[in-house]
DNA sequence: GTCTATAGTGGGATAGAC
DNA sequence: GTCTATCCCACTATAGAC
């Protein structure tokens, strides 16, 4: 049994607090995410990535529990990617399907450079008990943030509709978003046109759904999709 | 460079042909499935397989190219399963509502026994390039089968509805059932009942979807929907 | 707290003898 | 078809330097 302090606020003000150890974590995800880009995740070794960073492999370690949290620095960088990118039709637009449009293009344009990288480390995202799990309870920071996006998609449009709908819209468009991914991680046609066509096929479809969702004759219908979500969603 | 014959037809009638080898190959496979279900996929060694089989560890990689290889005979019992279990119904039930809930439920129900075991080895599953994705070439007898059973819920029913979406309808639904498989996977609930309820809520929507596919006013969306599918579809 | 070096464990996969 | 021996790599352990 040991004495343990909690962390008291450090109070010296002009010391870079860190600095060193954020430099070489920095360093050592720059690394491995080049060697990644250039020669696929499982061909890319903790040694080769120590090595090439001009650090210890232990060291790797002491930073990143195990090769696949170094994909948890890839995920949170393209997020804040996705953000930028989505920014200019963010506040230039106002049509809900533009910036809808606008908003999963930009998705695909951050992760374009990635695909052959991401199908390959994509299984490890994929286990319902992994961390890099989009629905994990450590990706939840990063899932938010992408949320958010969409909720700014919905808020930002001037499209009216559903007050109910409304509230739930950005989650389900996050879980489409989720689901373009996945269809983007299969796509193997040419620079992933699928793709592109499935965004442009779709949002013109769900751009008019919403829009019915104000239709009085629909409102059943709309209450009893509502009605399944909310089901789903209880834990029991 | 070494001299290849062709494998001549065996006339040989009386022989047992290949009955060793195919032996030893099941012995190994039920060898391996029963050491996954017992200890889990990722806890459960290629070596541990081999030793409780009583062969050499490269006599089992002679047979599976690798340890993934081993769960593609889990794939074609289930589906097998799966096509025992939705028997019943389909030949039993006329509406199509109740047809596509039996054959959800009855797939539920065969792949319930194994749902820590999926969750493990999902991972290896979701690879777009492994053999065991849904996707791949080396699946698609199982996945033809899987949507043999789905054309057969379509095909059998009374529902009158548009020829051309009863033409896409079987292929549809089974990408439908990959996603309350996904979503089972997912699904930690007590006895998966979410997953449960999904099917429940899901079926009656698009029950009251195909059939509105045929009014005539629906008609333009319906065509702007299979040109949607038909153009994803599309290698380009 | 940050980092190195080294030696090891264990597991997937393979080579080549028989 | 079957085996033994071996390779490679993720990962761990440890002991100690700064």
């Amino acid at each position: 049994m040991t004495f343990v302090t909690t962390a008291a606020a450090e109070p010296s003000p002009s010391a870079p607090r860190r600095a060193r150890g954020e430099q070489t974590r920095q360093l050592i995800l720059e690394t491995a995410l080049r060697l990644f880009r250039e020669r696929g995740y499982a061909e890319t070794t903790m040694r080769a990535i120590a090595k090439e960073a001009g650090v210890a492999v232990g060291n790797a370690y002491y930073y990143f529990d195990s090769k696949e949290h170094l994909i948890q620095g890839f995920y949170d960088r393209n997020q804040a990617a996705h953000r930028a990118a989505a920014e200019p039709v963010l506040t230039g637009e106002t049509e809900f399907a533009a910036r809808l449009r606008g908003v999963l293009h930009a998705g695909v344009d951050v992760n374009e450079p990635y695909h052959s990288f991401a199908a390959t480390f994509f299984k490890t995202a994929a286990e319902p008990s992994s961390p890099l799990s989009p629905f994990s309870r450590e990706s939840s920071p990063a899932r938010d943030a992408s949320i958010a996006i969409f909720r700014d998609v919905v808020e930002g449009s001037s499209a009216k509709l559903d007050p109910e709908l409304r509230k739930e819209l950005p989650e389900l468009l996050w879980l489409g978003w989720m689901g373009v991914t996945l269809f983007w991680v299969y796509d193997n046609s040419p620079e992933q046109r699928r793709t592109r066509r499935l965004i442009d096929g779709a949002v013109p479809l769900i751009d008019r759904l919403v829009a019915l969702s104000r239709l009085r004759v629909l409102r059943p219908a709309l209450r009893q999709i509502l009605a399944l979500i909310e089901s789903v969603r209880r834990d029991d």
